[in-house]
Order: C-alpha cells, then structure tokens, then sequence
RNA sequence: GGCCCCGUCGUCCAACGGUCAGGACAUUGGCUCUUCAAGCCAGUAAUAGGGGUUCGACUCCCCUCGGGGCUACCA
C-alpha cells in the first residue's frame, strides 16, 4: 500500500512540520539593548505564528564582561513588552562540561585542535601582519602538533581549543532575507572554541545549544553574518543539520552610527521609565525593517503575528527614529479608554515618581490629558497641579501689556464669581466667566490665560474651565487667593 | 587594509520589468481654537553616479562612489 516515494515524502513532509523552535540570546553584560528587543520580537513572532516554542538562553560566557544584574534586567525587560518565553532562561555557564566534551569530540575528529600559544605571541602575530598589511589572523602554529603530545601538554599546561579551518575552498549558506552568502575559507581564522579558563567561546556555545535544544531558525542580528560560515564548519565537523539562518538589519542612528546612549535611549527599561507603552515600543520596532502587507502602520501585536513573514524583511539598516516612536506611543495612549490609562498612569507615577494617586481623581483627569502626552512621563509635567502644590512668579502672571493691578482686579473678580457659584460643572464655569468678561470689557482670551496661570501655576495646561471643574472650588479659591498674594 | 552586507523623499517603509514612484513620521501653510495638544485639508521632498540587458528599468547584470558590520581566549 505504502511506496518508497510515499515514504519518503511523508519523512520530508514531517521534517517541514517538525515544530519551530527559535530563540533570543543576550548577553548579561549590561542593561538590555533595545536591540535585543528588535530581535527578540521577531523571534518571538515566528515562533508564536508558527505554534513553536521560543527559548531565553542567557550566553554568560565572557566572565570578564559578566554583570550579575543583567539577568534579571534582561527578564525584567522581556516580561515588561509581554514577550513571554517557553523555556528557560537558560544559561551556559551551567553547562560547560557539555561543551568541553563536544570540543574534545571536535579533536577526536580532527576538526580541532589543542592550542598552546601565549597572549604575547598572538598579539605579536596580529601586529605583525598589521604592518605587513596581511589580516591578523592566527598562524596555526600549534595545527602542527603532534595530537597525542599536545594532548599530553593539555593535562598540565593552559590551552585553548581551536577549530581547524579548511585551507581550501568555501562555506556558504543560505540567508532566508539575502539569500545565498560565500565565504573563502581562506580569509576564516582558526576560531578558539575553548577558553583558556574553561569556558566556550560564542562561536561554540550557540551552535552546541542551538542543535541540542532542536532550533530550527537562528535569527539574530546582522553582526553576526561574518561569524556564520564558522558556525556552519561547526556543524558539518559535528554531522549535524544546519538550522535555517536570517539576519535582521541593525539598528543605527540618524547619523548612522550604531544606536548609542549618546543620543537618547537605548536600554528596554529606559524606555520603560520614560513612559513608553511597552505594545507602542513593539508596533514601532515591527516597523524598522518589516512591514505590513496592507501598509498599516498602527496593529495588534496578534495581527503582526499572523502577518509577519521572513519575506517581507528589508535588508538595509534602519534608522531608529525616536519621533515616530513618540508618535507611535501617543497613538497607543489616545487608544487607551480612561480606566486603562488612569491604571497606567496609577503604576507608573508609583514607580517611578513614587506619587500614589488617587485612581478615582486620575480617570477625572486623564480625558483632559489624553491628547496631551506622548509619554507616560510627561503627565506629571502637564497634570501635577492637579495634586501638587503649585508655585508662580509674578512675570507668568502678569502678563506683557496689562498692568498688576488690572490683573489683580480680575482674578478678585473671578474668585468672587467662583464664590458664588454652587454648580462646579466646567460648562457653567466658563458660561459666566465669558459673561463676565462681556460685561467688564475684557478679553476672554487674556482673562482665561491670566486664570490658566494661577490656578495652574503653568501657562500651558489642559482645557481651563474642565481643570477647574477636576480641582474642586476649594483648592481653586485657594490658588487664586495664593496668586492674588503674590501681585 | 581584507572579507561580508547594504544603497527609493530628512527618516521608516510600498512599488518585487509597464503607477503622474505610493503611505507614514517629521516639516511647511491653512482650518478649528481659552493655552498646549489632538483632529481635518493642502504642500515641499527620493530611485547615489555611470555603463549595460530590454520595446520598457527603482526593479536584472557590471563598475564606481557612499554607508554599515566583522576582522579577540567579547558577544
């Protein structure tokens, strides 16, 4: 009943549905990069759209640069943009036997090779061919040593493990976004796969992991084209499959250097601190490189799962343009109903203002703000009048072409007003107030700025007369009467 | 320097051999208006340059130029 040919495709058919594992591999070498979020989201995406798993791995092997906070930042930060894993975090400091012994497999194999070399001599060797205008790569001195012997030295002299590169020939691979990349093997250095102190290099900690934990798409950042071809000798020495490969664009300035604190923001938790909405920050990086095929510019994280596709990534280095994620983020704020944003706003002024506000008071004055703010952070800015202490001088006041006595005459004509006044609905306040600005002759404008700023204290604030409604005809009186003092 | 990647408005992206080269951010002007926003309408603005291939190139090929990445016992 069952052919050969059935078989076969029915094998091929099951490695194509073979479920898609993918991952996001950070260093804790300091806060997270916005960069690692950028790769982070498109893993996550595919993974997700294709019911796969996306694994944390933490890539701890550079004990010199290693911070032990960086972890739980890198956590932190994922769990904040919602960008949840399926395995670990995992880390490989905790499995260094593992790649030792596939290092000695490597050297079994004769795909490697025991290095005994001194820092001088290396250093020595790059400048060397620095001068000589020749690249700085290792000499294989010790590829000519006896195996045996060296293995011998290995047991009591420090050494390093080193892959042994093709003199001939080339690597290549097949990038899902650019498409086919060669190498000459000749221009590859004889990578080190085994610190002196132990640990694995990069180069042989991802790819022992990635096949061991079933990867089947490593999609990272384009730093680490170059580094690919030795990852693929790595997998051939091994006998293993190659995972599909697709590097992402990096991220750059608008001067077009690579991003940097210099200019503005660059840690996840930064944005975070500044009042970024953590699905705002995600809709703006799924813009950087990758668009949506009905040209939306505004969408659901759930919709850019469906939609996201590898074929759809450009290749060239975006610019990570803060305005448009300001705009982005003032787009995802306006959405936000005032229950929503007022428990926001609640969280983050807690956090990080250390302000507990009333979440009653917040949803009165978050529909006078909505429009107002870009970032979580600049509420306080705009609204803290509301439940701060307020403080003027008289030259916000007063303002150019009206004297202090005219000014004080108005605002003891407002406040009486405001006295009387039994219904504090914002729609009636204002109804009198032009009112009685028709009858003394004033401008309503100049009366209404002069108002703004004593009640306020700011000569920018949201709509004067809802203001004025949220404070309540106490804390008004009594700003007014403060401003009064003060002319 | 060598190797690799990339090159459409200022910026992010569309157009994947045939469009007056489109949208978004920013910007400019206008409307609205109690400030500031938001909103609405309109405008300015690009295929790096040069060769090919083709009836026809943003699109395919080559060169030049420009930008970026890598070139560690860092990731």
């Amino acid at each position: 009943m069952k052919d050969k040919s059935n078989a076969v495709r029915f094998a091929s058919d099951r490695k194509i549905a073979s479920k898609t594992i993918t991952r996001i591999a950070p260093s804790p070498t300091g806060a997270p990069h916005v960069g690692t979020a950028y790769v982070a989201l498109f893993n996550w995406a595919f993974a997700r759209q294709n019911k796969g798993q996306f694994i944390l791995r933490i890539e701890d092997t550079d004990r010199s640069r290693f911070l032990p906070e960086a972890e739980g930042q890198i956590l932190e930060a994922l769990n904040w943009l919602g960008l949840s894993w399926d395995e670990g975090p995992l880390r490989q400091s905790e499995r260094l036997p593992i790649y030792l012994q596939h290092a000695e497999e490597l050297i079994q194999k004769d795909h490697a090779y025991y290095c005994f070399c001194s820092e001088t001599r290396l250093e020595e060797i790059r400048q060397k061919a620095q001068r000589e205008g020749r690249s700085p790569r290792y000499d294989r001195f010790c590829r000519k040593l006896d195996p045996k012997a060296a293995a011998e030295r290995a047991k009591k002299e420090k050494f390093v493990i080193r892959l042994k590169v093709p003199d001939e020939g080339e690597t290549s691979f097949t990038d899902l976004v650019r498409g086919e990349i060669r190498f000459e093997n000749s221009v590859l250095d004889d990578q080190v796969l085994i610190k002196s102190d132990g640990y694995p290099t990069y180069h042989l900690a991802v790819v022992v992991d990635d096949h061991l934990m079933k990867v089947t798409h490593v999609l990272r950042g384009e730093e680490w084209i170059s580094s690919t071809p030795k990852h693929v000798l790595l997998y051939r020495a091994f006998g293993w499959d190659l995972p599909h490969f697709a590097h992402f664009p990096v991220l750059r300035e608008s001067s077009h250097a690579k991003l940097s604190k210099r200019h503005g923001s660059v840690g996840i938790l930064e944005f975070k601190e500044e009042g970024y909405l953590p699905e705002a920050l995600l809709n703006f990086l799924a813009l950087l490189g990758w668009s949506h095929p009905e040209g939306k510019e505004v969408f659901e994280l759930e919709d850019f799962v469906r939609k996201f596709d590898l074929r759809r990534i450009s290749t060239s280095a975006p610019v990570f343009d803060r305005e448009k994620l300001d705009w982005m983020n003032g787009e995802y704020i306006r959405q936000l109903d005032s229950r929503q944003l007022g428990s926001r706003l609640k969280d983050y002024l807690k956090q990080y203002r250390g302000l507990e506000v009333d979440p009653v008071l917040l949803e009165k004055i978050v529909p006078l703000v909505r429009e107002r703010i870009k970032k979580l952070g600049e509420f306080e800015a705009l609204a803290g009048f509301f439940f701060n202490d307020v403080a003027w001088t008289k030259e916000e006041l007063i303002s150019r072409n009206e004297s202090a006595g005219s000014a004080a005459e108005k605002l003891t004509a407002v406040l009486h007003l405001f006295e009387s006044q039994s219904d504090w609905k914002a729609e009636s306040l204002e109804k009198k107030t032009r009112a009685l600005a028709a009858v003394k002759g004033w401008e309503a404008p100049a009366l209404f700025m002069l108002l703004r700023v004593a009640v306020t204290g700011q000569t920018v604030s949201p709509p004067l007369f809802e203001s004025i409604s949220v404070l309540g005809p106490e804390k008004t009186s009594a700003r007014i009467k403060g401003a009064l003092k003060i002319i």
